[in-house]
DNA sequence: CAGTGGTCTAGACCACATC
DNA sequence: ATGTGGTCTAGACCACTGG
């Protein structure tokens, strides 16, 4: 693999770490660097910036988050093989949501039983297929109109108080924040065209395209929700950006 | 607005600032901290945890950037308002996506001409609507079969080389990145029905719902290119996630 | 004015992976 | 064995802003 030769150049303006990561990211940004190529060790960075080892290291701990390098001990510090670029969607509260954009929160409870997770549920939640889970449809309006059908499963070994809630009047998502902790996400983003029911729900023709997030969160290790919200995609937009070079 | 009375634990595994970070997210997730709530100083956390200052603020920095948190000198460190939960999503290059999932890249252009930026891409890019810009349609494939369309608009004020480029055989997107630096990216996802060019190209019936992205890259503050990708939505799934208490 | 976070320093020890 | 990044320290000065 090839090293760099670098010359970097300092902007001045903000922070000595800010002014470092920018350097660093141009020439990768902009392509000149192949992927794989080596940069120079923070030591030599810390030379090369007339500054601290810990403000070097700032500016690359920023530069691996963004996946623009990789790190290796021992190894170096080198430019990252796909240039995957990130972004990051902000996914509110639905009634928070609703709320923001002036509109009149109201929820309605569909359905809620306990149930054996179906095989998508199991597989998302990575539990096994017959685990026992609270199920609940729901949808949540804006200003009286359907703004969005929820679908959830709640792992009851995860959160055995969630067989005693009637969720009637408290949509789940929100019970669940209040009172159940998490520590991680995982969400995906579809393209479906609306089935019979969905679209009778929100108020859509038959074979509308819809935008579905689904999230599951874990505690630890442990599944402890699933859960799928389906927006008519004509009104919805989930939006993000990215800032490497900032 | 409370001030927090916390008693925080580390558990011990790990590095200490990502213990710290873990201690502080947890009342936070579980909603045991009403938003606005304030919590301890910097120097009154260095304390409890017997920590310096550095580390201490490193847990911080990092809960800010994952809109736990919310800092703001001399007032103080507070709970978030928005519990907004922030998912990375990883937008591959097209080219990177096909060949990792194991198909054969393929690349067919379908239109180039100089053209002023339409009502969509002025406003994407924040130029005016009469602005100069090559317009690009093309076709990515995967074995020979359509995988996502693109259109995309370069404005030839920040990027005056698209006006000699062909793009017959280099995918624009590839042509940007080898040559164009960029600095901040913002991204759009909705869910549209197939209109019947669109179809016809993806080899899918009108009216399927299609995902549609759309970035708009920036360099400095000049905007370079805005492009939309129309992914068949039965076929296509963005993935994303967030550990903030990791 | 004084307390807060924002930044920076000049070291240090360690874990790790390659040599 | 050695060089790399990973982490941590115990200070420091500054910018900002609420009281």
């Amino acid at each position: 693999m090839t090293e760099t030769t670098a010359r970097y150049r300092l902007d001045g303006s903000g922070p000595l770490y800010r002014q470092i990561k920018r350097a660093i990211a141009e020439p990768i940004l902009s392509g000149r660097y192949a992927p794989g190529t080596r940069l120079p060790s923070e030591h030599a960075l810390t030379e090369m910036f007339d500054t601290s080892r810990m403000t070097v290291n700032r500016a690359l701990q920023m530069l691996a988050d963004d996946g623009l390098i990789v790190r290796r001990r021992r190894s170096g510090t080198f430019v990252a093989s796909q240039v995957t670029e990130h972004t990051v969607m902000e996914l509110r509260d639905v009634a928070e949501e609703i709320e923001e954009s002036g509109g009149d929160y109201g929820y309605r409870l569909l359905e809620r039983r306990h149930q054996k997770a179906d095989r998508t549920a199991a597989a998302r939640l990575g539990i096994g297929a017959g685990a026992r889970t609270v199920y609940l449809k729901c949808c949540h309006l804006s200003d009286g109109k359907p703004f969005v059908v929820e679908e959830r499963f709640i792992s009851l070994s995860a959160v055995p108080d969630a067989a005693g809630q009637s969720f009637d009047a408290t949509p789940p998502g929100r019970w669940l924040m209040r009172n159940v902790p998490w520590t991680r996400a995982k969400h995906a983003i579809l393209a479906v065209n609306a089935a019979d029911d969905i679209a009778a729900l929100l108020d859509i023709e038959t074979g509308t395209a819809c935008l579905q997030v689904e999230r599951t969160t874990w505690l630890a290790d442990r599944p402890v929700t699933f859960v799928v919200l389906t927006y008519p995609g004509n009104s919805h937009r989930l939006v993000g950006g990215f800032s490497p070079g900032a």
